[in-house]
RNA sequence: GGUCCCAUAGCUCAACAGGAUAGAGCAUCUGCCUUCUAAGCAGACGGUUCGGGGUUCGAGUCCCUGUGGGAUCACCA
């Protein structure tokens, strides 16, 4: 079906070349939605036409509107405010449309794989502490863009890397295997990440206690930090793993799979999920070759120390190394080698998308220019989708002073005043413990979800632990809310016999015609979200969609409407707020309710 | 010091690509459940869009500059 945006903008053109003998491209006329506070559907803002029509700005926004009522058949009447052209467009386009969205399975969604692969990588953690709060902006934020890009037509891969080597992970092997005496997850009782986790805290701990040991003996503060024994003793350790020493290749192994059942716990209860997994471990030793085959190649250069170095000074940046003087790793190295390899195994794959949070913007723009001067093009496609950190009163969070919010705890929480919620209201009698607690979850979850991704991603954000997360307002709980009532309407319509159907001539009143507007807008939503990387688009969306709902629901009966059209128009309009609304929420990783 | 990002109502956030009188929620106040789910609706209150210049028919939005906050510029990750 034509968009009367299109309609609408190819009406302008004509009636620049047939009133002006000007001509014009399509896109470039002005489009808007017309004001509450004036008259109309859409408006044309005429300003930039004034050159063209040799006339004032009311003159040409009159001459247009009169082409366009005789000309385009959607047109039913205009008037113009100083420069602006409001067009109020024909009830039967809207009955039309309203009776297509019906009739699309997936309506606002491209075709499946019409627009080509992409990557989607997400989380990102390391395996020596468990999940938090900021983990859970980023991997919601990925998980929801790799959802609306699916929406939009792309073939979707999602993806982890994991960082799974390195001395912060050697540092709670050896807390672990110096005061651990063989504890487990199961013998602690506790999840797997959050046992490591513990011992990573221990390492710390102990370490500064070394410093201090060291300090009062007469060393210096710097030096002690850099000789105090447990340090020297991780050190050791990862050279030993990085030559595969079985002894402590195993302690890795056994470490991390902890962490790992901990982790799919975690993501399990997020609702998200990965395609294919990386792992650090793998991608170093691909890093090294792939920097030394540059330096064969001329793109890098290498010192007489040994130490491979890039050179941006050119690009506007400054030299960067790529490998130590010892021929060791660095963190660039294994995203070079990363890269590589996801290109490499995806030939198809037209670019990849990075959730990192915006601390390393500089550490990805040197990443896809290294990428390019190794000659791959498709770098210019991948994109470093930077999100602002979450910041708790009283500043960032930090592991060390144990202000971090806990990714399961909060979670846990968010379900716990769900549920005490839906007690005070008490409407979920007869609903199984297990059945209400999948719904709180489901609320509780929600209200997580659409909070941390309503705000744009690049902007920095607030939490306030002591406020805890609204249930009320702009919130994932009045979304689902309004969702549960169109179903609960649904429902009874069903019973009594009711259907939803779109009948020719039907009037439209103000509150219906502005939802079907509302409605008429997802497909570009979608395309925007999509286009600019960022599901606060989607979030902003749903909600404005159930507020204007909402207010209809209220204003206007459903089922005790006698009018049998102006009845089963409303139902359509319910039915299809409902779908459009979930589908929405989806794409945020919300799941919705039946009832609540 | 260089580079990048942010600054909108008391608080948390919106505002497509520069368009009309800058919008929501929370908080405060007023009404509305004998009626399709009140996690709701209707309304009131609340703004020098950080300051100062500029560009133009028009600037919260673009440019310059100042202030405040954050990030980054490691043989850390």
């Amino acid at each position: 079906m034509k968009t009367i945006e299109s309609i609408l903008q190819k009406g302008v053109t004509e009636a620049a070349k047939a009133l002006f003998d000007a001509d014009i491209d399509a896109p470039s006329v002005q489009l808007q939605k017309t004001r509450k506070e004036f008259e109309g559907d859409f408006t044309v803002v005429v300003f930039p036409l004034v050159r063209i029509a040799k006339k004032s700005p009311e003159e040409t926004g009159k001459t247009i509107g009169e082409y366009l009522q005789t000309h385009l058949p959607e047109v039913i009447g205009f008037n113009t405010v100083k420069g602006f052209l409001n067009l109020s467009i024909a009830a039967s386009y809207w009955i039309d449309f309203i009776r297509y969205a019906a009739s699309e399975a997936d309506f606002g969604f491209s075709p499946r794989q019409s627009a080509g692969q992409m990557m989607v990588e997400y989380s990102s953690p390391n395996t020596n502490k468990p999940l938090h709060l900021g983990h859970l902006r980023n991997i919601f934020l990925g998980h929801s863009v790799a959802n609306i890009l699916e929406a939009a037509g792309h073939d979707v891969l999602r993806v982890q890397i994991i960082n799974d080597r390195g001395i912060h992970i050697c540092k709670s092997m050896l807390a672990w295997q110096r005061f651990g005496n063989g504890e487990t997850p199961e013998s602690a009782g506790l999840k797997g990440d959050k046992l490591v986790g513990k011992y990573y805290v221990a390492f710390d701990k102990a370490y500064k206690e070394e410093i201090k040991a060291l300090v009062a003996g007469g060393k210096s503060e710097e030096a002690a930090a850099k000789e105090a024994p447990i340090l020297l003793e991780a050190q050791e350790m990862l050279r030993k793993w990085e030559q595969r020493d079985p002894e402590v290749v195993d302690l890795w192994k056994n470490m991390n799979g902890w962490v790992y059942e901990g982790f799919d716990y975690t993501y399990h209860e997020m609702g998200v999920w990965f395609d294919k997994l990386y792992y650090e471990s793998d991608t170093y030793l691909i890093g090294k070759e792939e920097v030394l085959r540059g330096v064969e190649k001329g793109v890098f250069e290498q010192r007489e120390d040994g130490s491979v170095w890039v050179d941006l000074t050119n690009d506007g940046l400054d030299q960067k190394l790529l490998l130590r003087k010892d021929g060791t790793a660095v963190y660039m190295t294994q995203d070079i080698g990363t890269a590589i390899l996801r290109f490499r195994e995806h030939p198809e794959l037209l670019g990849q998308i990075y959730t990192v949070g915006n601390e390393q913007e500089y550490h990805f723009k040197v990443l896809f220019m290294i990428l390019e001067k190794l000659g791959f093009e498709k770098a210019k496609n991948n994109f470093h989708l930077s999100y602002g950190m979450v910041e708790l009163p009283e500043g960032k969070m930090k592991s060390r002073e144990g202000t971090v919010v806990d990714a399961d705890d909060i979670m846990a929480e968010m379900a716990a005043t769900a549920g005490s919620i839906a007690e005070e209201q008490g409407k979920l009698d007869g609903l199984s413990d297990a059945e209400k607690e999948a719904l709180h979850k489901k609320i509780g979850y929600g209200a997580l979800k659409y909070y941390l991704l309503k705000v744009q991603p690049k902007k920095t954000m607030m939490f306030n632990p002591k406020e805890s997360i609204d249930f009320f307002g702009n919130t994932g709980p009045f979304i689902q809310f309004n969702y549960v009532r169109t179903r609960a309407l649904l429902r009874n319509a069903a019973e009594k016999g009711f259907s939803a159907e779109v009948h020719d001539g039907v009037e439209l009143s103000p509150e219906e015609r502005e939802l079907v507007k509302l409605l008429h807008d997802f497909p570009a939503v979608i395309q925007e979200a999509a286009a600019s990387y960022d599901p606060s688009h989607i979030a902003n969306y749903a909600y404005d969609l159930v507020k204007m709902y909402s207010s209809f629901y209220q204003a206007v009966p459903v089922l005790k409407e006698e009018d049998e059209s102006k009845r089963s128009l409303r139902l359509t309009i319910t039915e299809q707020t409902g779908n459009v609304v979930k589908r929405a929420m989806n794409l945020l990783g919300v799941e919705m309710p039946e009832r609540m």
